[in-house]
DNA sequence: CTGAAAGCGCTTACAG
DNA sequence: CTGAAAGCGCTTACAG
């Protein structure tokens, strides 16, 4: 038990210390540490000293405990992935918006993986958080229903579930609007990659896709289609599966991040960057600089992860308002590879041919 | 105070509950809870249905506070930035390392302010986190030797602090490769961007970029470098200056990854990135699409994650050690841009010079 | 194997 | 303005 001079030796010093030195009751300690005004300057300038000498830090689980209200100024927040830009950048968001209000956030990723993901709600609500911000990995969450019942305020992000508040992206516009996009230039077979179709957002893409097919008047060619590609991996291989197939699509939409990358990766290797038009869901980071630039839809992550702090800390004072939905405005950025047009009609795309240059005249972006 | 059926109405159930519904002490419910098997298979079984039909939760709060050693089983990270990607991986996994040992991760971002940073300590302090694995804003960090004395148990990550325990990269052996590499391509003028020089990982990469050019018997041309260039904008401005002034560098090395980011933004604006050779330190999404793609020194985020919080749990339980150094090891990943070769002798780079092709013979990477 | 009493660090609810 | 008693939800330390 030898403690070096830079472990601790002398238990923590409490409220009952702090008293002792400042010879006061600890009901004027904790009066002075609340900043209750009514003291005496002389209590509490001995109490304020005494603090200091003995390096005093309250203790704000157990004053949660006794107070009121029980809080513990604390949330939680559950995301498919931390590591992931789109988490990060909403996480970051959470935690300055409860910073605000002096509320602290746990973290926990659940890779999709339903057990996972009760697993740490499970342990969140043992520390009595005050409540949970959930990406949730499929809409059945009657679980969740226990939660609430046991007080657990609950806003879910990037997808709704179990009825309950949400903040989520306008995927299925969005995804229309991002097809949209490419058959306005002149596309007529526009190939399609999606993630799980257990996820919320990947059906509600899809959706968007058959929507401007549908809008255009195109017919929907399962040929063209890939679903429940999971990870960049997959889909570069589903990718070059599409582009090498008979029939080719002239142009892809590729309906989540790491789908994208998948794709861009197997345009590049087979040399068909510049022939293949590319739109893309979610933003990537230095998407600008490849050639061509990759044409995105963007999310807006930040501002959801802000919204549903603030729905979050709203329920927990107790806003008793039915469920709400927030739905936040997605960006279309071009960029250049959403804007190449399809090559001669009647003419299959050929490696050999030099790229096209895009059309100057079609580069509107409102759908 | 309208509650509707998804907002908790009746209060929280506590062991009272249980116990009065099983008819069993309150002791034996915190047995079957803490799975102590001394209880009799009847009461644990009644004690179990009253669990369930009440819907109780342990308050771990409660409990840590009669415990013991008064763990609250809870560690907190403070990063620069946790939407930046190296520290969203370091993060995460921090979060697995602690999750094995149902430890649970607060977060918060510095923003490399110290007032912010010690504002984010001493909230975590006053949850009584076991401990803190912080990225030291600076390298005077006197006041962590309080929060020591408190009782939290803290890891420094990426630079380290007030001689506590410490996991870093390599960062100046590193640096002294990735600037070696260059210069054995021939390159004779490297320019250097670097990071805030009160950054301890800003000042190490200068000191192995310095190293390099020692150990290869070229002089140090102060006019090649530039430092306290903070974010990606500065970095692109920096960049285009060193490279469109007289005698530019042929070579560049940027030791961050916004700093890379934006002398890559720099050098297509001028349609220099053929030209002129580039090595960043932190690897990049998407780097090995570009064209060419981007040599980097490659960061073990995740590892330095680990790391820290195994030193940090080891802590907590004990261990006693002197503060320790991890440094983990980097890796080249050479992907084109710093295997430019330089322009032929004497002659300035020229933006109608088709590109170089790199030769194939200068192409190890050991240095 | 089971339980009544005391107490973790703090705040509430009362008194003075 | 100040303080003694009780109690938040749970575990420790004892008894039986």
């Amino acid at each position: 038990m030898s403690e070096s001079s830079w472990r601790r030796a002398a238990p923590r010093p409490t409220m009952r210390h702090v008293a002792a030195r400042a010879r006061v009751s600890i009901k004027t300690v904790s009066r002075v540490v609340n900043g209750v005004t009514s003291v005496g300057a002389d209590l509490a300038g001995r109490v304020n000293a005494a603090i200091g000498e003995l390096g005093y830090r309250p203790h704000h689980a157990a004053s949660a405990l006794r107070r009121r209200d029980g809080r513990s100024s604390t949330i939680a927040v559950v995301l498919e992935d931390l590591a992931n830009p789109f988490s990060a950048a909403l996480h970051r968001a959470v935690i300055d918006a409860a910073r605000a209000r002096s509320v602290l956030v746990l973290a926990a990723s659940s890779d999709e993986d339903p057990a996972d993901e009760r697993e740490a709600v499970a342990a969140f609500t043992a520390r009595r958080v005050d409540g949970v911000i959930l990406m949730p990995t499929s809409a059945d969450h009657g679980w969740l229903a226990t939660e609430l019942a046991a007080g657990t305020a609950m806003v879910m992000v990037d997808r709704p579930a179990g009825g309950l508040d949400a903040v989520v992206s306008d995927n299925r516009a969005a995804a229309a609007r991002a097809t949209a996009h490419l058959l306005r230039r002149g596309h007529r077979r526009v190939g399609f990659l999606g993630d799980l179709r257990d996820i919320y957002t990947a059906e509600e893409r899809f959706l968007g896709y058959c929507d401007a097919l549908e809008e255009a008047g195109f017919p929907f060619d399962d040929r063209l289609v890939r679903r429940d590609v999971y990870g960049s991996e997959p889909a570069e291989r589903a990718a070059v599966e599409l582009v090498t197939g008979p029939e080719p699509p002239t142009a892809l939409f590729t309906s989540q991040n790491l789908l994208t990358v998948g794709a861009v990766r197997a345009l590049r290797t087979l040399y068909l960057h510049r022939d293949v038009a590319l739109v893309g869901f979610d933003d990537i980071v230095l998407a600008d600089l490849l050639e061509p630039g990759i044409t995105v839809i963007a999310q807006d992550s930040a501002e959801i992860g802000r919204l549903a702090a603030e729905q979050l800390m709203a329920r927990i004072d107790g806003d008793g308002q039915p469920p709400r939905l927030h739905v936040v405005p997605t960006r279309l950025i071009p960029r250049g590879s959403g804007e190449i047009p399809p090559p001669a009609r009647r003419r299959r795309p050929n490696r050999s041919s030099p790229p096209s240059p895009p059309s100057p005249a079609s580069l509107g972006d409102i759908a």
